[in-house]
Order: C-alpha cells, then structure tokens, then sequence
DNA sequence: AAATATGCAACCAATTTGGTTACACAAGCG
DNA sequence: CGCTTGTGTAACCAAATTGGTTGCATATTT
C-alpha cells in the first residue's frame, strides 16, 4: 500500500457495501476482501461513523452497515470524513518579516484552498453507488473549459 | 512544513520569478524568501528544470531563472513536474484471487484517476502569473454543475 | 458462561520528508 | 592561475506518517 490506501480502502469497503446496503459486515470480512487488517479496517471505518456514513455494532451480531442509502452518500462525503485535505495545507498564518513575501504566501494558500473546493465539488458528483455499479462508466464529466495554448 | 510543502515551495518561488522574469536569483536567496533550505530548493527546483520549466546556470554569476514567460506556465506543469500525484496511486495491478474484487478494485483505481485528471485540468486554468499578480483574485471559476441534493 | 465483534491503546518497522554537512564541478573575476 | 561563487549530488539525521500487529476491555447474542 501507499499514499490514498485509506482513500482507496473507503471507497472499495462503501462501494462494495452498496450493493447489499442490508448486510452486516465485519471488520474481519471487509479486512479480507480488502486485503488487509481488521484494525486498519476499523479505523478506517471509524472516521466514516463518526461522519456520519456507516453504523457499526458490538456484539454478537454486530458488524457494519450503511447509514444512509448508497444513492446519498457522495465521494467528497468520503473524501471529508476521512480528514485528509490533499492539496490545501493546514493553516499556519505566521507573519513573515517581508510583507511582500506575507502575500504572496496567502496568495499561494488561498488558490490551493481554491483547488481543493473544486477537489470537494468534482467529489460530490459521483456517489458509491456509481462506485458499486459495475457497467456504467465513471459520470465525472469534465466541464468545459477553454484550451489553453501548449506553448 | 508538512504535506504539500514542495508544491508550496514551488509555487511560491515562481510566483514569485513571475514579477522578475529578467532576474537571476540564487537558490540561497530563495531559500531566504521560502524560509527554507538552499539545498532544499535546488532539490525542488530541480525537478522543474528537468520539466523545462526553469533553467540554471552554474558560477560566479549563476543561479535559477524561467525557462518561458511566465504566462507560458500553468500549475498544471508545475503539479506534474514535481511528480507528486495527490490523489492516484501508482499502478499496481495485482490480479487478486475474487474477480469482483477485482473489478470493483479496477473501478475504484479508475475513479481516482479521473479525479486526478479533473484536478490537472483545473490547475491548467492558472498561470503563475496569476499567482504573481497582486491585485486580482483567484480566477479558478467553478465550472457550472448541477447541484446535487444534500439529502 | 462462551463466543463473537467492536473500541482502543501501545508498539513496531518501513517510508517519507525536510534539514544539514560535505564535497566535486563549473564559471567568472581578480 | 587561484579565489570566489554557485550548482549538483551524495550521505546522513531526526521527525512525522503509516500500515500492521498484539493485547485487552467492553458489549451483545446464544
């Protein structure tokens, strides 16, 4: 594994649990398919309860579970929950000396901050159940945009 | 530092040669500015002049300088340059035992591909020269879509 | 009570990363 | 020619991140 496996461990466990959004599954069924460990898996998993994706139990006949309908839950729900900004960094503010350079540092924060919104819009049009369906193509249609000249 | 420091760092210092594309500046006066390393920045920097973005020149009167105009440099090449994909992970293609595994696997991977794709084509709306600019905002337009409902 | 499963803390090894030092090489200048 | 300046690169270090693992407490069903 590398960078995204928890992205990526997401998305495969949610993606798969909409297509039997009834069934319990255990971390150790998921760890499986996944291809890794149980604990991992409820970390993971974790972050997703607490955002309010899945619903786990103890006990017996515990297990995980969807939420929601598969239909409601976006990439960019996934993407949040796990708290893991990709482009924008954390937010540091210190003040330089030069203010010149103060500016420009904002100036670069803020279009990364810009760039990870779009990140989060582009997510939220694509739900796991567009994941789980397994002939349509991806539905991430790119905008249009002007072409920039190569040169 | 953390995530994204290189990126930042990059960014940072051609937004910066944008205002001066004449100028020569030394990796240890960039390093002053980014608050940073010298060595560090000809690592970071490096990158960029194998993309062709920057060049150097080595000596008494070395130091880094832009390759094209400023307006010729989008953040896309810069994003690329550095090779650093955010969201993709490299390929690894390991056929595992289940093929719906397999297959979900493959649809998750190509998802995260076309959502890095997306966020290249976004970066490519913006030069460094915007990043210069000191006046106007952020052109990074949302692109029209449909606004999905929240429940 | 026993079995099952989550929750969580602690620890480990591998990887990444920025920083630093050291040194070779190149280019201009006295 | 020798000195200075600056890049290029290797080596090493410390900190942070991360996935994996073990162990144990707790909850729930049988």
């Amino acid at each position: 594994m590398k960078r995204n496996s928890r992205l990526s461990l997401a998305l495969h466990t949610l993606g798969h649990m909409a297509g039997q959004p009834d069934r319990v599954q255990t971390s150790a069924e998921i760890a499986d398919h996944a291809g890794t460990n149980a604990v991992v898996v409820r970390r993971v998993l974790g972050r997703l309860r607490e955002a309010g994706l899945l619903v786990s139990e103890k006990g017996h006949a515990g297990g995980w579970q969807l939420a929601r309908p598969p239909s409601g839950i976006t990439l960019a729900d996934v993407y949040l929950a796990l708290d893991e900004r990709l482009v924008a960094p954390a937010e540091s503010t210190d003040a330089s000396c030069c203010s010149v350079e103060n500016a420009l540092h904002n100036r670069v924060a803020n279009i990364m901050a810009d760039v990870e919104e779009n990140l989060v819009d582009e997510l939220s049009k694509t739900t796991i159940l567009d994941v789980h369906h397994p002939a349509k193509a991806v539905p991430v249609q790119t905008a249009p945009f002007e072409r920039k000249e190569p040169r």
